[in-house]
RNA sequence: GGGCGCUUAGCUCAGUUGGUUAGAGCAGCUGAUUUACACUCAGCAGGUCGGGGGUUCGAGUCCCUCAGCGCCCA
């Protein structure tokens, strides 16, 4: 025990002897009774560290701690999502690159030392080279900052989603859909992000309210009886019109159902059909129908049997097209494709401007533009709003298992238990099937080729699909089974598929992936106990581990779900780049430690957002330090006994006994039912009273001056709540826990075994704290008397009167002595009364 | 539009099936001075529990309603 003890300092001691001590592994021999399995969140490497991972990684951390020292075996891996779009970003940011998938691989590329005004084209195995090689560097901070923190996490449990163990389950997790028929391929209109050049899914999505102006468009009658007029945000969509649409109820438009009209401009002729989706209090109640303007658009679309008159490319660019074809049958269609060839490889804005001129010029632009803002669907992490594209995608059938899936909501354990509110309308709210297709490059691969016809046509309807065997391939390098690579891309042979996964579709597999599935290991730790995570991936991560884990297994994955909530700003607004204002943890951790830190997170219960507070993490520190102190004291006063707590015999002593085997118990259900701040808040409050109380009354005994037994009594009781409260606080305070357990035990406080009312003999009492309680009160009344008279609180007290109900008295005698000597009381005069009075007189 | 959460002292938050006079920490104020701790200790002050209505012997807690803030879904 050091003469001057610091909690400054023993991360880097302790970190290093738990990798020593292999403190934290993992012991893989434990049946899955015996072992705590946590589904630890792969985090996205390529985003910015911030303070949310310090909060929602803590919160895991204290139940893997709390499980471990109950007994458990504690599966606790870490993995690393470093496949994906935001990886493929940073690389281009960093080097100044771009993948161009039709360049040839350059062995001796080397990234410019920084990026250049214009991005360099580099092949596609070049690029993922690059984006290999910065995740790395990536993950070592992550690593960093995790062991910083004191998470107990076994290293060598570790993964990422695009090493090669990751893309064989997640290639195997597809094709044992594919086998099953719970995945398929169609070509289909398809949300896409056209600077990303990609589709995405609906978990992918959000709105954003936007600006847009109402431009009210005539359509004239193809009787030219007259004219319709349609409100439209998208006047650049009228070469793509199909139909125009209204309420079937809609009073205004019952004469013009089953007539035709004919476009502004390009005189297509179209149909005025009606829809119970046409909302009559919009714009003039007519709308038109373009493929594809909005989702709406692709539901009117498949209802209605209209055709496809798609016009934005992959690039968000207008593609040719020829309004003399069956496609775009013009009435004028001289007229229209001299006009169009203009708007060719033109973008959305640019062909908006040019035809809201040609409208006004023509005069069917009615009336001036109207503004509105209206919610837009964008790619959560796009910048332009997301266009509908018609391409080839491979789909995984959530819609159909809806209900079982909403039933594997209700199945889970949620802490919060509302949680699941945000799970069950997400699953409601579903409208497409998953898609998890994405025309990128940095991912999983699908497993599949398909072959071409002495055309070269490629055969998507035959797909060929690698061997469970062979797995992971890459399709593009990779020969399929009964192929030759020299077949490759010509007719009668085969082609890759080039896409590559959501990255959703790999984590989804996080059990999988972490436990090593098919092993004797899986079954050790499937399905997990423990899923932690934040809930803005509720939707995504949570929702899709359950679907594949349905699917899989037919069960869920994990039992419970503890989700954490969002850090913010001391102003309490949310944290986002582009506000400024996110904070990252190395600074914090440096100024206050890790126990610090560690207190401030472990103190946002399950589900609620909370705001960075570094008086909070103070609180914490002044909490560490203190323990470091009582233990100093305390194992001072054992004189190297080793104290038997049946030698507790004070009734305050075992009164205060009996406080503490009611926080063990309330500490451990707490625990057990994953509200970890109330075990903290329940424990941190034992403590310091036990500091300020317990100890200043148990003090002077302690030191040997009131008789063998009593000494005895005080020395075991000290040292019973001592063992209890490191223990107690070890999840939360690992470092100055683990540093003053060493100051008495062998072996880590992190494997003692968590504190049971076994351990000391507890007296049954009916009221439990009643004397602690009692004699509290009177040193207080003690303590304000000396407060107020503004004296030393070590002020002699001449005479001390003591009045009270009898058992209020006697319980307030059982601490007589220890009041004397706490209080420096002289004289102390007891008498009976109705009411509790202490009245003390000083010297 | 549907749903969820929050609203308690200047600030951050407890308050578990309804039960004495609503608690803690921080900040504030007043003191103490060192045989564990100045990164200390003691004390004081501070709230008509968001508004309104209801149930009840009794409501911060249950019900209804309104408002504000935040979020989820559409």
């Amino acid at each position: 025990m050091p003469e001057k003890p610091t909690i400054d300092g023993l991360e880097g001691l302790w970190i290093d002897r738990w990798d020593d001590e292999g403190t934290y592994h993992f012991d893989r021999t434990a049946t899955r009774d015996g072992v705590f399995s946590i589904d630890t969140p792969p985090p996205t490497v390529s985003g910015s560290l911030h303070i949310g991972h310090v909060f929602s990684y803590t919160h895991a951390d204290v139940i893997a701690r709390y499980r471990r020292m109950t007994g458990k075996s504690v599966f606790y891996p870490m993995g690393w999502d470093d496949n994906g779009l935001p990886t493929e970003r940073r690389v281009e940011n960093f080097f100044g690159v771009r993948c161009d998938p039709s360049l040839p691989y350059d062995a001796n590329f080397q990234p410019p030392e920084k990026p250049g005004d214009q991005k360099l084209s580099i092949s596609r195995k070049n690029f993922v080279e690059l984006c290999h090689h910065l995740t790395q560097a990536d993950e070592e901070v992550f690593k960093n900052l995790w062991r910083h923190l004191g998470i107990s996490i076994d290293w060598s449990l570790e993964y990422s989603t695009i090493s090669a163990h990751a893309q064989a389950v997640s290639q195997r997790g597809f094709l044992e859909m594919h086998r099953r028929g719970e995945v398929y391929s169609t070509v289909a209109p398809t949300l896409w992000d056209v600077d990303f050049r990609t589709a995405v899914s609906q978990a992918e999505l959000e709105d954003r309210e936007r600006p847009a102006n109402y431009h009210r468009v005539a359509f004239t009658k193809a009787d030219a009886s007259g004219a319709i007029e349609i409100e439209t945000t998208r006047p650049e969509l009228i070469p793509s019109c199909v139909a125009l649409v209204a309420h079937p109820n809609d009073e205004r438009y019952q004469a013009l159902f089953g007539t035709n009209v004919l476009t502004p401009i390009f005189n297509v002729e179209v149909p005025v059909l009606a829809h119970e989706l046409a909302d009559p209090e919009k714009g003039s109640g007519i709308a038109m129908i373009c493929t594809f303007g909005d989702v709406t658009d692709v539901t009117w679309w498949r209802e209605l049997s209209l055709p496809t008159r798609a016009l934005i490319g992959r690039d968000g660019r207008f593609l040719p097209c020829d309004f003399a074809s069956a496609e775009f049958p013009s009435r004028d269609p001289d007229k229209a494709n001299a006009f169009y060839t203009g708007l060719e490889g033109k973008t959305v804005n640019q062909v908006r401007a040019t035809i809201v001129d040609a409208l006004r010029e023509s005069g069917q632009l009615i009336g001036e533009l109207r503004a509105i803002t209206h919610p837009v669907k964008f790619y959560e992490k796009g910048e332009r709003p997301l266009e509908i594209v018609t391409s080839r995608q491979w789909f995984v059938a959530t819609l159909a298992h809806r209900d079982e899936l909403l039933r594997r909501g209700e199945e889970l354990h949620w802490h919060p238990d509302f949680m699941k509110h945000r799970y069950k309308s997400w699953v409601e709210g579903l409208n497409v099937d998953w898609n998890i297709s994405r025309q990128r490059f940095f991912g999983v691969p699908f497993p599949v080729w398909y072959p071409t016809n002495a055309t070269g046509e490629i055969d998507f309807d035959a797909p060929i699909f690698a061997e469970l065997a062979s797995l992971p391939v890459d399709p593009s390098s990779d020969v399929p089974p009964g192929f030759e690579e020299s077949q490759r891309n010509v007719p009668n042979g085969f082609v890759g598929d080039p896409d590559v996964m959501d990255t959703w579709a790999t984590s989804s597999l996080s059990p999988q992936i972490a436990g090593h599935w098919g092993s004797d290991l899986f079954e050790r730790v499937f399905p997990m106990d423990l899923r932690p995570q934040a809930h803005e991936i509720i939707r995504t991560w949570l929702f899709s581990t359950v679907v594949r884990s349905h699917f899989e297994e037919d069960s869920l994955p994990f039992t419970n779900a503890l989700i954490s909530g969002w850090v913010l700003d001391p102003e309490r607004k949310k944290m986002s780049k582009s506000v400024g204002n996110v904070v990252t943890p190395m600074p914090l951790l440096e100024a206050h430690g890790a126990d610090a830190l560690r207190y401030w997170a472990a103190s946002g219960r399950p589900g609620t957002d909370t705001a960075i507070d570094e008086a909070q993490m103070k609180i914490g520190r002044r909490l560490a330090i203190k323990v470091l102190n009582v233990s100093k004291f305390v194992l001072g006063r054992l004189e190297g006994a080793d104290p038997d707590p049946h030698d507790i015999t004070e009734p305050l002593d075992r009164d205060v006994m009996a406080l503490l085997a009611k926080l063990i118990s309330d500490a451990t259900n707490a625990f057990d039912g994953y509200d970890y701040a109330r075990a903290l808040e329940r424990t941190e409050a034992f403590f310091w009273s036990f500091c300020d109380n317990y100890v200043e009354l148990a003090k002077i005994r302690a030191y040997g001056d009131e008789g063998e037994s009593a000494t005895l009594s005080a020395r075991a009781a000290l040292a019973t709540s001592l063992s209890v409260l490191q223990r107690l606080l070890a999840p939360f305070l690992p470092f100055v826990t683990e540093e003053v357990w060493h100051w008495w035990h062998d072996g880590s406080v992190h494997l003692a075994p968590w504190p049971s009312v076994e351990e000391f003999p507890v007296v049954l009492q009916d009221q439990p704290g009643f004397i602690y309680q009692a004699v509290g009160d009177v040193l207080e009344a003690i303590r304000r008397e000396k407060s107020t008279q503004k004296v030393s609180q070590r002020a002699e007290v001449s005479l001390l009167v003591v009045e009270g109900p009898a058992p209020w008295l006697d319980a307030v005698r059982a601490g007589q002595n220890d009041l004397r000597d706490a209080g420096t009381v002289s004289l102390f005069d007891f008498s009976e009364a109705d009411e509790p009075l202490v009245t003390v007189s000083l010297a």
